[in-house]
DNA sequence: GTTGAAAATAGCACGAA
DNA sequence: TTCGTGCTATTTTCAAC
Protein backbone atom coordinates (compact mmCIF):
# COMPACT_ATOMS: atom_id res chain seq x y z
CA UNK A 1 0.00 0.00 0.00
CA UNK A 2 1.49 3.35 -1.03
CA UNK A 3 1.39 5.97 1.41
CA UNK A 4 -1.33 8.21 0.57
CA UNK A 5 -0.86 11.73 -0.22
CA UNK A 6 -4.57 14.01 0.82
CA UNK A 7 -6.49 14.71 -2.20
CA UNK A 8 -5.97 18.81 -3.29
CA UNK A 9 -9.71 19.45 -2.44
CA UNK A 10 -8.50 18.52 1.48
CA UNK A 11 -5.38 19.75 1.03
CA UNK A 12 -6.32 23.60 2.46
CA UNK A 13 -7.64 24.38 6.01
CA UNK A 14 -4.29 24.05 7.30
CA UNK A 15 -1.18 22.81 5.08
CA UNK A 16 0.59 24.77 2.88
CA UNK A 17 0.60 24.81 -0.99
CA UNK A 18 2.15 23.34 -3.76
CA UNK A 19 4.23 25.14 -5.53
CA UNK A 20 2.53 26.03 -8.65
CA UNK A 21 -0.43 27.11 -6.15
CA UNK A 22 2.52 29.79 -4.37
CA UNK A 23 3.33 31.14 -7.29
CA UNK A 24 -0.39 32.54 -8.62
CA UNK A 25 -1.21 33.63 -5.20
CA UNK A 26 1.92 35.80 -4.82
CA UNK A 27 1.23 36.66 -8.43
CA UNK A 28 -1.81 38.01 -7.25
CA UNK A 29 -0.89 39.54 -4.68
CA UNK A 30 1.39 41.87 -6.51
CA UNK A 31 -1.58 42.47 -8.89
CA UNK A 32 -4.68 40.83 -8.53
CA UNK A 33 -5.74 42.06 -11.89
CA UNK A 34 -3.56 40.09 -13.73
CA UNK A 35 -5.26 38.50 -16.60
CA UNK A 36 -5.37 34.43 -16.56
CA UNK A 37 -3.42 34.25 -19.66
CA UNK A 38 -0.76 36.13 -17.87
CA UNK A 39 -0.85 34.50 -14.85
CA UNK A 40 -1.01 31.03 -16.68
CA UNK A 41 2.41 32.44 -18.47
CA UNK A 42 4.11 33.74 -15.63
CA UNK A 43 3.29 30.27 -13.69
CA UNK A 44 4.27 28.14 -17.26
CA UNK A 45 0.92 26.68 -17.64
CA UNK A 46 -2.52 26.87 -19.55
CA UNK A 47 -5.00 29.14 -18.04
CA UNK A 48 -7.58 27.05 -18.01
CA UNK A 49 -5.67 25.08 -15.88
CA UNK A 50 -4.45 28.47 -13.25
CA UNK A 51 -8.14 29.57 -13.64
CA UNK A 52 -9.53 25.80 -12.02
CA UNK A 53 -6.67 26.43 -9.00
CA UNK A 54 -7.79 30.34 -8.53
CA UNK A 55 -11.25 28.90 -8.40
CA UNK A 56 -9.64 26.19 -6.10
CA UNK A 57 -7.73 28.76 -3.73
CA UNK A 58 -11.11 30.80 -3.56
CA UNK A 59 -13.74 28.03 -2.83
CA UNK A 60 -11.12 26.08 -0.67
CA UNK A 61 -11.00 29.78 0.92
CA UNK A 62 -7.39 30.12 1.13
CA UNK A 63 -8.41 32.99 -0.97
CA UNK A 64 -11.03 35.49 0.63
CA UNK A 65 -10.97 37.72 -2.46
CA UNK A 66 -9.39 40.62 -4.06
CA UNK A 67 -9.10 44.16 -3.01
CA UNK A 68 -7.73 47.79 -4.01
CA UNK A 69 -4.73 49.13 -2.16
CA UNK A 70 -5.52 52.52 -1.62
CA UNK A 71 -3.63 55.18 -0.31
CA UNK A 72 -5.83 57.32 2.19
CA UNK A 73 -3.52 60.05 2.58
CA UNK A 74 -4.30 60.72 -1.12
CA UNK A 75 -7.88 61.11 -0.25
CA UNK A 76 -7.06 63.43 2.43
CA UNK A 77 -6.74 61.31 5.28
CA UNK A 78 -3.47 62.58 6.57
CA UNK A 79 -3.42 60.95 10.12
CA UNK A 80 -3.31 57.44 10.84
CA UNK A 81 -3.07 56.24 14.34
CA UNK A 82 -3.51 52.59 16.31
CA UNK A 83 -5.55 52.71 19.27
CA UNK A 84 -5.90 50.25 22.12
CA UNK A 85 -9.39 50.68 23.52
CA UNK A 86 -10.21 49.02 26.79
CA UNK A 87 -13.96 49.64 27.53
CA UNK A 88 -15.26 50.33 31.41
CA UNK A 89 -16.84 47.43 33.16
CA UNK A 90 -20.00 46.15 31.31
CA UNK A 91 -19.08 48.13 28.12
CA UNK A 92 -17.40 45.87 25.86
CA UNK A 93 -20.27 44.68 23.70
CA UNK A 94 -21.64 48.58 23.34
CA UNK A 95 -17.93 49.57 22.65
CA UNK A 96 -17.42 47.03 19.96
CA UNK A 97 -20.42 48.18 18.05
CA UNK A 98 -19.11 51.37 18.46
CA UNK A 99 -16.45 51.18 16.78
CA UNK A 100 -17.66 48.78 13.76
CA UNK A 101 -20.12 52.14 13.30
CA UNK A 102 -17.51 54.75 12.90
CA UNK A 103 -16.05 54.17 9.42
CA UNK A 104 -12.88 55.90 10.22
CA UNK A 105 -11.66 52.47 12.20
CA UNK A 106 -10.68 50.72 9.04
CA UNK A 107 -9.40 47.37 11.49
CA UNK A 108 -9.84 46.00 14.47
CA UNK A 109 -8.84 43.23 16.25
CA UNK A 110 -10.23 41.21 19.12
CA UNK A 111 -6.62 40.54 21.54
CA UNK A 112 -5.24 39.25 24.60
CA UNK A 113 -3.97 41.58 27.25
CA UNK A 114 -5.17 44.97 29.13
CA UNK A 115 -7.30 46.22 26.13
CA UNK A 116 -9.58 44.42 24.84
CA UNK A 117 -9.28 46.04 21.03
CA UNK A 118 -6.42 47.44 18.81
CA UNK A 119 -8.39 49.95 16.17
CA UNK A 120 -6.62 50.95 12.96
CA UNK A 121 -8.19 55.11 12.67
CA UNK A 122 -7.86 57.08 9.52
CA UNK A 123 -8.49 60.59 9.40
CA UNK A 124 -8.48 63.97 8.34
CA UNK A 125 -6.70 65.98 11.20
CA UNK A 126 -5.64 65.78 14.70
CA UNK A 127 -8.80 67.54 15.73
CA UNK A 128 -10.94 64.63 13.52
CA UNK A 129 -8.94 61.87 15.75
CA UNK A 130 -9.94 63.52 18.94
CA UNK A 131 -13.31 64.00 17.60
CA UNK A 132 -13.32 60.14 17.41
CA UNK A 133 -11.73 59.38 20.77
CA UNK A 134 -13.95 61.85 22.49
CA UNK A 135 -16.85 59.90 21.28
CA UNK A 136 -15.54 56.94 23.45
CA UNK A 137 -14.51 58.58 26.00
CA UNK A 138 -17.73 58.31 28.19
CA UNK A 139 -17.63 54.55 28.02
CA UNK A 140 -14.05 53.24 27.33
CA UNK A 141 -10.35 54.51 28.05
CA UNK A 142 -8.56 54.51 24.86
CA UNK A 143 -4.69 54.71 24.42
CA UNK A 144 -3.39 56.20 20.85
CA UNK A 145 -0.18 55.84 18.86
CA UNK A 146 0.30 58.23 15.88
CA UNK A 147 1.75 56.37 12.99
CA UNK A 148 4.79 57.86 11.67
CA UNK A 149 5.60 55.85 9.18
CA UNK A 150 6.01 51.93 7.80
CA UNK A 151 8.82 49.75 8.28
CA UNK A 152 6.81 46.65 6.74
CA UNK A 153 3.87 46.80 4.16
CA UNK A 154 1.71 44.21 4.54
CA UNK A 155 2.73 41.10 2.63
CA UNK A 156 2.25 37.55 2.76
CA UNK A 157 3.91 34.99 4.59
CA UNK A 158 5.88 32.38 3.24
CA UNK A 159 3.89 30.40 1.41
CA UNK B 1 -15.49 85.52 -11.62
CA UNK B 2 -16.77 81.97 -10.69
CA UNK B 3 -15.79 79.72 -7.93
CA UNK B 4 -12.95 77.53 -9.62
CA UNK B 5 -12.92 74.10 -9.63
CA UNK B 6 -9.35 72.28 -9.31
CA UNK B 7 -8.90 70.34 -12.33
CA UNK B 8 -9.53 66.72 -12.05
CA UNK B 9 -5.61 65.84 -12.38
CA UNK B 10 -4.65 68.22 -9.61
CA UNK B 11 -7.84 66.73 -7.28
CA UNK B 12 -5.74 63.92 -6.09
CA UNK B 13 -2.67 64.29 -3.23
CA UNK B 14 -5.41 65.58 -0.38
CA UNK B 15 -8.84 66.18 -1.59
CA UNK B 16 -11.76 63.63 -2.22
CA UNK B 17 -12.95 61.48 -5.01
CA UNK B 18 -15.85 62.54 -7.21
CA UNK B 19 -19.02 60.29 -7.02
CA UNK B 20 -18.18 58.18 -9.70
CA UNK B 21 -15.00 57.31 -8.39
CA UNK B 22 -15.59 57.02 -5.30
CA UNK B 23 -18.10 54.01 -6.57
CA UNK B 24 -15.52 52.46 -8.59
CA UNK B 25 -13.13 52.27 -5.90
CA UNK B 26 -15.79 51.16 -3.83
CA UNK B 27 -16.93 48.20 -6.06
CA UNK B 28 -13.38 47.79 -6.56
CA UNK B 29 -12.36 46.72 -3.03
CA UNK B 30 -15.08 44.10 -2.76
CA UNK B 31 -13.92 42.77 -6.03
CA UNK B 32 -10.82 43.85 -7.42
CA UNK B 33 -11.19 41.67 -10.45
CA UNK B 34 -14.28 42.88 -11.85
CA UNK B 35 -14.28 43.46 -15.77
CA UNK B 36 -13.84 46.89 -16.38
CA UNK B 37 -17.34 46.26 -18.49
CA UNK B 38 -19.18 44.91 -15.21
CA UNK B 39 -17.74 48.34 -13.22
CA UNK B 40 -18.68 50.36 -16.09
CA UNK B 41 -21.92 48.87 -15.81
CA UNK B 42 -22.47 49.57 -12.32
CA UNK B 43 -21.50 52.50 -12.50
CA UNK B 44 -23.72 53.43 -15.52
CA UNK B 45 -20.64 54.52 -17.51
CA UNK B 46 -19.29 52.96 -20.82
CA UNK B 47 -16.36 50.70 -20.11
CA UNK B 48 -13.70 53.00 -21.70
CA UNK B 49 -14.32 55.62 -19.61
CA UNK B 50 -14.09 53.35 -16.42
CA UNK B 51 -11.02 52.14 -17.89
CA UNK B 52 -9.91 55.57 -17.96
CA UNK B 53 -10.46 56.69 -14.37
CA UNK B 54 -9.27 54.08 -12.96
CA UNK B 55 -6.17 54.29 -14.68
CA UNK B 56 -6.01 58.16 -13.44
CA UNK B 57 -6.67 56.68 -9.74
CA UNK B 58 -3.56 54.71 -10.45
CA UNK B 59 -1.44 57.21 -11.62
CA UNK B 60 -2.49 59.91 -9.09
CA UNK B 61 -1.66 57.85 -6.01
CA UNK B 62 -5.26 56.87 -4.81
CA UNK B 63 -4.61 53.27 -5.75
CA UNK B 64 -1.49 51.35 -5.21
CA UNK B 65 -2.54 48.42 -6.23
CA UNK B 66 -4.82 45.27 -6.60
CA UNK B 67 -4.28 42.78 -3.83
CA UNK B 68 -5.43 39.08 -2.73
CA UNK B 69 -6.72 38.88 0.49
CA UNK B 70 -5.29 35.36 1.93
CA UNK B 71 -6.59 33.73 4.98
CA UNK B 72 -3.36 32.75 6.66
CA UNK B 73 -5.09 30.49 8.72
CA UNK B 74 -6.06 28.48 5.73
CA UNK B 75 -2.41 27.88 4.97
CA UNK B 76 -1.55 26.54 8.46
CA UNK B 77 -0.59 29.79 10.13
CA UNK B 78 -2.83 29.33 13.17
CA UNK B 79 -1.82 32.09 15.61
CA UNK B 80 -1.95 35.52 14.53
CA UNK B 81 -0.45 38.37 17.09
CA UNK B 82 0.76 42.31 17.13
CA UNK B 83 4.22 42.89 19.02
CA UNK B 84 4.76 46.29 20.50
CA UNK B 85 8.40 46.21 20.23
CA UNK B 86 11.37 48.55 22.01
CA UNK B 87 14.87 48.17 20.62
CA UNK B 88 17.77 48.59 23.55
CA UNK B 89 19.14 51.98 23.21
CA UNK B 90 21.07 52.27 20.05
CA UNK B 91 19.64 49.33 18.23
CA UNK B 92 16.66 50.97 16.29
CA UNK B 93 17.97 50.34 13.17
CA UNK B 94 19.11 46.89 13.85
CA UNK B 95 15.53 46.26 14.77
CA UNK B 96 14.01 47.36 12.09
CA UNK B 97 15.82 45.42 10.13
CA UNK B 98 15.50 41.92 11.60
CA UNK B 99 11.65 42.78 11.80
CA UNK B 100 11.88 43.62 7.85
CA UNK B 101 13.82 40.09 7.52
CA UNK B 102 11.23 37.95 9.53
CA UNK B 103 8.82 37.39 6.96
CA UNK B 104 6.48 36.18 9.71
CA UNK B 105 6.01 39.98 10.47
CA UNK B 106 3.24 40.60 8.04
CA UNK B 107 2.97 44.44 8.62
CA UNK B 108 5.04 46.76 10.89
CA UNK B 109 4.16 50.61 11.54
CA UNK B 110 6.66 53.19 12.94
CA UNK B 111 4.39 54.52 16.15
CA UNK B 112 4.67 57.51 18.75
CA UNK B 113 5.23 56.07 22.17
CA UNK B 114 7.21 53.95 24.34
CA UNK B 115 7.20 51.03 22.04
CA UNK B 116 8.55 52.41 18.59
CA UNK B 117 7.41 49.58 16.67
CA UNK B 118 3.81 47.85 16.17
CA UNK B 119 4.04 44.80 13.90
CA UNK B 120 1.93 41.51 12.69
CA UNK B 121 3.05 38.66 13.70
CA UNK B 122 1.34 34.92 11.91
CA UNK B 123 3.02 31.88 12.79
CA UNK B 124 2.03 28.15 12.76
CA UNK B 125 1.83 27.84 16.72
CA UNK B 126 2.64 28.85 19.99
CA UNK B 127 5.93 27.38 20.06
CA UNK B 128 6.99 29.14 16.49
CA UNK B 129 5.95 32.90 17.85
CA UNK B 130 8.46 32.37 21.06
CA UNK B 131 10.77 31.04 18.66
CA UNK B 132 10.37 34.65 16.68
CA UNK B 133 10.21 36.71 19.80
CA UNK B 134 13.58 34.77 21.26
CA UNK B 135 15.17 36.08 18.02
CA UNK B 136 14.49 39.79 19.10
CA UNK B 137 14.62 39.41 22.74
CA UNK B 138 18.79 40.35 22.49
CA UNK B 139 17.88 43.40 21.18
CA UNK B 140 14.56 44.78 21.96
CA UNK B 141 11.93 44.13 24.50
CA UNK B 142 8.84 43.33 22.91
CA UNK B 143 5.14 43.00 24.31
CA UNK B 144 3.09 40.52 22.25
CA UNK B 145 -1.02 40.16 21.98
CA UNK B 146 -2.58 37.52 20.54
CA UNK B 147 -5.45 38.46 18.21
CA UNK B 148 -8.75 36.45 19.37
CA UNK B 149 -10.59 37.36 16.90
CA UNK B 150 -11.18 40.50 14.29
CA UNK B 151 -14.46 43.11 15.26
CA UNK B 152 -14.19 45.33 11.67
CA UNK B 153 -11.91 43.47 8.78
CA UNK B 154 -10.04 46.03 6.81
CA UNK B 155 -12.18 48.30 4.77
CA UNK B 156 -12.09 51.88 3.22
CA UNK B 157 -12.73 55.00 5.02
CA UNK B 158 -15.50 56.73 3.65
CA UNK B 159 -14.69 58.06 0.22
C1' DG C 1 -17.64 60.55 -22.31
C1' DT C 2 -19.41 57.62 -26.21
C1' DT C 3 -19.37 54.57 -30.02
C1' DG C 4 -17.69 50.80 -33.00
C1' DA C 5 -14.20 47.53 -34.83
C1' DA C 6 -9.99 44.58 -34.08
C1' DA C 7 -7.25 42.00 -30.89
C1' DA C 8 -7.00 39.66 -26.69
C1' DT C 9 -9.10 37.07 -23.23
C1' DA C 10 -12.32 33.98 -20.51
C1' DG C 11 -15.18 29.98 -20.15
C1' DC C 12 -16.64 25.68 -21.64
C1' DA C 13 -16.56 20.95 -23.52
C1' DC C 14 -13.73 17.36 -24.58
C1' DG C 15 -9.64 14.41 -24.92
C1' DA C 16 -4.84 13.06 -23.20
C1' DA C 17 -1.56 11.94 -19.78
C1' DT D 1 -7.58 13.73 -11.29
C1' DT D 2 -5.13 17.30 -13.43
C1' DC D 3 -3.75 19.50 -17.51
C1' DG D 4 -4.05 21.01 -22.45
C1' DT D 5 -6.55 22.17 -26.99
C1' DG D 6 -10.09 24.29 -29.74
C1' DC D 7 -14.25 26.57 -29.88
C1' DT D 8 -17.47 30.67 -28.92
C1' DA D 9 -18.86 34.64 -26.17
C1' DT D 10 -17.15 38.40 -23.82
C1' DT D 11 -13.95 41.87 -22.88
C1' DT D 12 -10.20 45.13 -23.65
C1' DT D 13 -8.20 48.57 -26.35
C1' DC D 14 -7.81 52.11 -29.78
C1' DA D 15 -9.50 55.29 -32.97
C1' DA D 16 -12.69 58.73 -34.26
C1' DC D 17 -16.17 61.79 -32.87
Amino acid sequence: MTKARPPRHLQFGNSTLDETDARIVAALDSDARLSMSELARSVGMSAPSVSERVRRLEAGGVVRGFTVDVDTRAIGYEIRAMVRIRPLPGKLHLVEKLIQEQPKFVECDKITGDDPFLARLVVHSIEQMDDVLESLSEHAVTSTAVIKGTSVKRRLPPL
